[in-house]
DNA sequence: TACGGCGGTATCCGATCGGAAACCAGCCAT
DNA sequence: ATGGCTGGTTTCCGATCGGATACCGCCGTA
């Protein structure tokens, strides 16, 4: 039987990220926010109920390979919006990553990035379409 | 009390815009939130009191490129965040850039998104100094 | 001993970004 | 007719982005 790490440590356990927390018809690519690079923000998502584990990241960001995913990390804790925080005391390798109090602030501004984005989904999508069916026949 | 002449072509006289505007030595690019590209933001800022030409856009974006700017402006009116008006009754050439009720729109969570730099400024800039230091240090 | 999981690096590559510079047509005033 | 202004386009180029792939040491378990 496997007794999980978590209880040895003093860990709170956490519920796991949902691995289709980001809907990958409509990804975060569409939103006319961005923060840092492109997985920064499902990044500071992943992070926003705790810290979180290398390859835990790696789920919901579908497909992302070990060097974005460094890269993205790295990118965060330069700017300060998150800590790495290696565990030596333990018994196998563990290494996680937590919002510092600025990266939690940072959240608030892109919930209304992406709460933005919900309320005027639709006139986007429309827009778009009109713009490009406009380039068409418009001034070309 | 001075009168604007231009209203008979339903133009109101606005002040130009400030070739300032943009400090080069806080830019945009160190907040952390982006729209579009490296110019976009700008450009939004640059209509909000109205439309612009492309040669008014020129001056507060200083040493942008025609090249840039006119990619800018496209990427922006695909989007259908402004849209490009071509004065084909007048004397000389004018072509004028206003943003449409969604563009005007982004405004609001682009100026959440700055008064949230704004307000952490120091700690931006403080957390990647600690950062970059730490990682000097640190784990090497 | 071998194997698998973890947390990465190193290298290569094609795509994209963005600036520099040259060029252009239409209109205007001199 | 000549030069200047407007609103671009085109070409070239170096830098950067981001994915694919291969590889790595360390640890725990079988």
């Amino acid at each position: 039987m496997k007794k999980p790490q978590a209880e040895r440590a003093g860990r709170v356990e956490r519920a796991p990220l949902d691995p289709e927390m980001f809907d990958p018809v409509c990804p975060s690519p569409l939103v006319p926010f961005r923060v840092g690079d492109k997985w920064a923000p499902m990044i500071l998502r992943c992070l926003q109920d705790g810290p979180r584990r290398f390859s835990e990241l790696k789920i919901p960001l579908r497909g992302i390979t070990s060097k974005s995913l460094t890269q993205s990390l790295r990118g965060l804790e330069r700017a300060g919006f998150l800590a790495r925080e290696e565990q030596h005391g333990g018994t196998e390798r563990r290494v996680e990553y937590a919002l510092t109090a600025l990266g939690r602030g940072l959240l608030d501004p892109l919930d209304a990035a992406c709460e933005w984005t919900r309320e005027h989904w639709d006139e986007l999508i429309e827009a778009q379409e009109a713009a490009l069916a406009g380039a068409e026949s418009g001034h070309r």
